[in-house]
DNA sequence: CCTACCGATCGGTAGG
DNA sequence: CCTACCGATCGGTAGG
């Protein structure tokens, strides 16, 4: 599955031409800014509280312009949660290879629960709570592709969940517990502001206190 | 603060007359199907996803009528989730007397888990992801209306958490552990259906685990 | 509660 | 990218 954008471009350009001209790199540059206040717009106001308009003017533009980089604002809205996704996994990739071969459960926990929080704290990190709130908006097609985005992502949680069950650490079982915990771990930026209270570490060693009584 | 409806109510029968006529009964009981379908349809479509028509059409009436009801379509989902929350409450404190004095935390936390669950599971269930979605879509003034239900809702948890957290089998702070609990539970209205896989005495026992480590 | 209706806003398009 | 615009939908109201 491709991105209504790179659809654009593979339309403009014709199949299987790979260079890209000065003129593409400034289109990609001005819809990477585009899906930017898209995402904040959405956070804050809801993907139905927001007009196409509020949108363009945010971004400096005519009300119509959008719809020259996205064919419709539904295109935007999988873009915002397309792109947030492919970010938290490069994020959590590096994450996880920052640790050694012989890291133990918590460790890999630890990092994973951190980086997490990262991304919902970062300057990217409006799209999470649009995908919790605006998930149900995305066509059918759209939801696989994301959803598969996502299962990647909570996929690679397992590994360290199951090795802290099997240790005992986790009581709980590993597939479960990864439902509740990202539910406990999203809605952290519902309240969670850093440096109010609590610091980014802090609220890990909380929770991870409070899954596997780690403290 | 009084609901939208009793202010109209108010208004209608003037400050201070307590019997409520056969008219004012039916008006109340209608309200309340509307409430009812409204946070269904609010559940499924969104706030913004849903027209007054959707709801008035639902409720078999005509577009215009709803407002005879409510002032706004904001008040109605100021209802909705107000008529919830009352209800949250009284099935809370039922659950709470069930137990007796010397009712440990975790039996205490046991049974307010699953009291939770149970809402979210249950033939009014629809307030909770309501609220989830559209809370911010509340005036000032709902939204501290509203707030004061759920804090005192969820002040009934701090005993059992701050007993638990004496005892040493909860390792998080009892003030981050309410707030995680709470993302965690809330979201299982997004992927638990009760019979498929898990019951609810399970998930309640799957929540504790995680939470206490109780098995 | 219904009928009839208004003003505003919205997503999207044609043509350049 | 902009200008100019359309058709549809929406929340809400007047008057009964």
């Amino acid at each position: 599955m491709q991105t209504s954008h790179e659809a654009v471009i593979a339309k403009k350009r014709g199949r299987g031409r790979p260079p890209k001209s000065a003129d593409e790199r400034n289109e990609s540059m001005r819809r990477g800014e585009l899906v930017k206040v898209a995402a904040q717009l959405f956070r804050q106001r809801g993907f139905h509280g927001t007009s196409t308009r509020d949108i363009a003017a945010a971004a400096g533009m005519q009300p119509g312009s959008l719809f020259y980089f996205f064919e419709s604002k539904e295109s935007i809205l999988h873009a915002v949660m397309r792109d947030g996704m492919a970010q938290a996994a490069t994020s959590q990739a590096a994450a996880l290879d920052g640790l050694t071969a012989r890291a133990s459960g918590v460790q890999r926990l630890r990092a994973l629960v951190r980086n997490h929080l990262q991304i919902m704290v970062g300057p990217e990190s409006d799209f999470i709570p649009v995908m919790l709130y605006e998930w149900r908006l995305l066509s059918e097609e759209q939801r696989v592709d994301v959803g598969t985005q996502k299962d990647e992502y909570e996929a690679q949680w397992m590994p360290a969940l199951q090795a802290l069950h099997h240790t005992g650490k986790l009581k709980a079982s590993p597939e479960i517990a990864r439902l509740l915990i990202f539910g406990a771990l999203n809605w952290t930026a519902q309240w969670f502001t850093e440096g109010r209270g609590l610091t980014l570490d802090e609220l890990t060693e909380q929770a991870l206190a409070l899954f596997i009584g780690e403290r």
